[in-house]
DNA sequence: ATGACTCGTACGACGAGA
């Protein structure tokens, strides 16, 4: 069994290396991350042509996240339960979550894919919309370990978990990503018997997931380990092994996520 | 390569990303 977790930025422009991937590296589950697309401009025709039934939960140009599987994909859900929303509020004082996570049950396994709030900086309210969103996802996910269900919630969560998640922590002073609270959110979802599958670098001694665009930052290994795979014991049990397809963050074209790559016994 | 971004929207910049 094959899971992996790619925040590919836009569907659309990626589409091309993105069925290119699927075909080549044949994962049975895949979680996308911005998307950003409406969940029906999503590109289910070329996908199911791979064999992969997809679900997708999208807004529009803004985030927009998806699941991929060729094992089933059964009780999708778009959002988590108590998940917060950002900007307007409706009539009863609440904002419309943003499509940030789409869960769904996939060979006997509750699988989400996530895309966390970016925060911003340390003073906006997207901030505090991130760690909200966070002790959300907390709860939610708490209901379904306690239920007894196998667990594996993936995505882009927008925190590096340690300073050697980052290629230069003195970088981020008093920057999002790597504050104390931050981490505070991922030691919660750890706290629920959720497991760091932290994947091997292809390249390099740190596991990162992310390089910015700008500047060569790809080329001098100037990234960060911000998209994480947290599973339950029982899945966390089943990993033969991980790592990050750095492949795909080469040549034109590429998204500025790599996936990360999980194979799981039987 | 001694510098170095890309997306959607919409057709010109601009907000957002992290």
């Amino acid at each position: 069994m094959r899971l992996a977790t790619w925040n590919v930025n836009s569907v659309k422009a990626r589409l091309p290396r993105l069925l290119e991937w699927l075909a080549e590296t044949a994962p049975d589950i895949v979680c996308l991350q911005e998307t950003k697309c409406a969940a029906e401009a999503f590109p289910v025709a070329e996908v199911s042509e791979l064999g992969y039934t997809a679900a997708a939960h999208g807004d529009g140009r803004w985030n927009g996240v998806a699941l991929l599987s060729r094992v089933g994909l059964a009780d999708v859900t778009l959002s988590f339960p108590g998940e917060p929303g950002f900007g307007e509020l409706d009539g009863v004082g609440a904002a419309r979550p943003e499509a940030r996570a789409i869960g769904a049950t996939c060979a006997g396994m509750r699988v989400w894919s996530l895309y966390a709030p970016n925060g911003r900086t340390l003073d906006s309210p997207h901030f505090v919309y991130k760690l909200d969103w966070f002790a959300a996802l907390r709860d939610a996910l708490a209901a379904e370990v306690a239920a007894g269900l196998p667990v594996v919630a993936c995505g882009d969560y927008n925190v590096a978990p340690t300073d050697a998640d980052v290629w230069d922590a003195s970088l981020f002073a008093g920057a999002t990503h790597v504050t104390p609270a931050e981490r505070q959110a991922l030691a919660a979802l750890r706290d629920l018997g959720l497991h760091d599958v932290v994947p091997t670098p292809m390249k390099g001694p740190h596991p990162f997931t992310y390089w910015d665009y700008r500047a060569g930052m790809f080329h001098q290994n100037k990234g960060m380990r911000i998209d994480l795979v947290y599973a339950s014991g029982d899945v966390a049990g089943r990993v033969r092994s991980a790592y990050v397809d750095r492949e795909a963050r080469k040549g034109k074209g590429p998204s500025d996520h790599a996936p990360i790559v999980v194979d799981l016994e039987a």
